[in-house]
DNA sequence: CCTAGAATGTACGAACTAGTTAGTTATACG
DNA sequence: CGTATAACTAACTAGTTCGTACATTCTAGG
């Protein structure tokens, strides 16, 4: 039902290119706001078309709002599924794995923004959906076979387990962005000063290392 | 401006009894819906006095929020004031503060779910309140002095920074309760199931020290 | 006992907000 | 060329939401 058959795509009249603007729009919206916060009129006054649309395409806020979190979700997946890292030994792979998720998370806010939303509101528009509640992830794939390898190298403990260490990874930095606002209101230091962005980079990585070696 | 002079404290017209109600259903609302999806009539309806009173004594809506936001922090800090682990070694130091701060996070959901929607809104609420921007925190003092008396020992790193250690106790911490529901969603285990609470207990200790043991 | 002022309750309204109704224009296709 | 239908627009509405005006009751101090 896209795809115009022949011709130059037409300037006006394009159904794809509006969803998709509607979805853009929505999407700054909704992780600068929050869902609560978001505004449907606000949307419909930043993009080029009218409220209407919004409902034609979409059909009300919160289902905006779950294609919002779906093509986010969809889109960083694609980005995880490019990791290349196997070739490494188990260590080096490691770190890569943790310094791309680190740069990662701090080149796409908006997504750890609308995730700390979908927090806030218990992951219940998740649940809503079929296509994210058991979305597989590929880093946790790579990261898997990492672990196996490095085990089986003797470079690696040999009881940690996949899903927990991408869950430090991830805590590290999703901790870093999602909670600047406070920790620095807080204590005065700005997680995400690009003067500190190198160490923190190379102590995520330090930190995921000291842990996985057998001691 | 508080404490009845004379006689039995009267059950009725008790304005600091009155404040302290709405507050608590405050925070509690607060905290379930976020500042946008909390409704000043639902706080009303929950408390025993009206709405009127909720204006009286703070003001409005967004000032409810504040003062909600100063008594969390105010509690948890008096809280975190009673850590008691300087008299161990600085190993079993460290491994108890990142244990009774796991515990702090789990019995307080309510204020990291606070912390997390003021996150949102870049915490600009916390900015605007005096009681909280410059707010220091007991947990870091402790911290700061048990680092460097493994550091004297040659037990830790001596380039580990206290701010940097307490800020990977948070993220995990933080992580595991706040970020909770989207992971359970996508990756199918709940960091909070109580069987997996010791397991998680532990790796937070263990993560801490192999990165501060010297290498 | 009396009164000033603090504390409380009721009822209402102005502004906002999600969603809809009713109608218009462009485009694909026979 | 004509028409069915997809894409689109403007104006409106029903319901919500924060906040307030006004009336009332309790309590402390003289």
């Amino acid at each position: 039902m896209a795809a115009q058959p022949t011709g130059p795509p037409a300037a006006e009249r394009d159904a794809d290119r509006t969803r998709e603007e509607i979805l853009a729009v929505a999407t700054r919206e909704f992780a600068d706001k929050g869902y609560d916060g978001a505004r449907v009129d606000e949307i419909a006054a930043k993009m080029s078309t009218t409220k209407r649309m919004l409902y034609y395409y979409f059909g009300g806020k919160e289902r905006l709002y779950i294609a919002v979190l779906e093509r986010a979700y969809t889109v960083i997946r694609s980005l995880e599924q490019q990791l290349d890292v196997e070739h490494l030994d188990p260590e080096e792979a490691i770190r890569q794995l943790a310094e791309l998720t680190f740069d990662h998370h701090e080149s796409h806010p908006d997504f750890i923004r609308l995730v700390s939303i979908e927090n806030i509101h218990r992951a219940e528009h998740i649940a809503r959906s079929d296509t994210l509640s058991g979305l597989a992830n590929p880093a946790l794939d790579v990261l898997t076979r990492i672990l196996e390898r490095g085990r089986a190298a003797g470079v690696f403990r040999p009881d940690a387990d996949p899903l927990d260490v991408h869950m430090m990874i991830s805590a590290f930095c999703v901790f870093r962005t999602a909670n600047r606002h406070t920790f620095n209101a807080i204590f005065r230091r700005d997680m995400l000063d690009p003067t500190r962005r190198a160490h923190y980079r190379a102590m995520l990585g330090e930190l995921v290392l000291s842990y996985l070696r057998p001691h």
